[in-house]
DNA sequence: ACTTTGACTATAA
DNA sequence: GTTATAGCCAAAG
């Protein structure tokens, strides 16, 4: 049995919906709550393939490293992403998540360590 | 099966 | 503070 996904992509999902509102994460953190931690690009490879019409994964609440919108281009419309942070709660200027350390969230730490 | 890519990260200058 | 380069892994072509 095998309680995890075996796709790569679809634990990313998975874990990107368990995100709290309000709050944003990287794509290392992800990558290394999956047990990959250096696959940080495949996190965000994921979620180029992620469906932008249903929202169904707030992928807003995942930036880079720096808090920068790095995949706010590949939000439908330029900005969406940005206004879609704000209207959780998570300020947001010049494409960069403000308090970020604040609003940081850790899967393997806010999840409770596996 | 091999090459290229990519919403990254870390280190160096 | 920024810019440049290397390392990294997994999927798509």
């Amino acid at each position: 049995m095998k309680p995890e996904k075996d796709n790569f992509f679809a634990r990313v999902y998975e874990v990107v919906q368990l995100i709290p509102k309000g709050r944003v994460t990287s794509y290392g953190a992800i990558a290394r709550y999956l047990g990959s931690k250096g696959s940080a690009r495949m996190v965000g490879w994921a979620l180029t393939q992620l469906p932008v019409q249903p929202n169904i994964i707030p992928a807003q609440r995942v930036v880079n490293r720096n808090g920068l919108l790095s995949g706010k281009h590949h939000f439908g419309l330029e900005g969406q992403m940005k206004s879609l942070l704000e209207s959780e709660g998570v300020s947001v200027e010049n494409d960069m998540v403000q308090d970020f350390e604040k609003l940081f969230w850790d899967p393997e730490k806010e999840l409770g360590l596996v």
